[in-house]
DNA sequence: AGCCTGACCTAGG
DNA sequence: TCCTAGGCCAGGC
């Protein structure tokens, strides 16, 4: 498979596409399971420039640490964010995620093919 | 080519 | 417990 100077971010895609309905993860379990552990930051870059993308990434599962809605202010209305997670069973009570713990999806590492 | 920024995280005071 | 600083690495100017 051949490896563009890009593909950070498709790897990025390719996990949170991978997050199952109702679930959520955050940006450092992404980062760790592309193989960058710290680069956290640059999974939320990853996100930023996915709404350019063609695929349908949903980035609302996508939460920092604290399962706090940090990027709800990314996103087209200032309450989409939280609808969209509404939509899946996912309650957000002030910016935070009910529950956290328990819907957090920390997805598989990939080899270091 | 160099500097600044960023949807984060951890550590130290 | 709150606040500050540093590190991480890719993109934009």
């Amino acid at each position: 498979m051949m490896k563009n100077s890009s593909d950070f971010f498709e790897r990025v895609y390719e996990i949170v596409l991978n997050i199952p309905i109702g679930r959520v993860t955050t940006y450092g379990a992404i980062a760790n399971a592309i193989g960058a552990p710290g680069a956290s930051r640059m999974v939320g870059w990853a996100m930023n420039a996915s709404h350019k993308s063609n695929l349908y990434v949903p980035a609302h599962r996508v939460v920092n640490r604290n399962g706090m809605l940090t990027g709800k202010h990314h996103f087209p209305g200032q309450n989409t964010m939280e609808e969209l997670l509404n939509a899946e069973n996912i309650t957000v009570h002030n910016n935070k995620i009910v529950d956290f713990e328990k819907i957090l999806w920390i997805p598989d590492v990939y080899d270091t093919n």
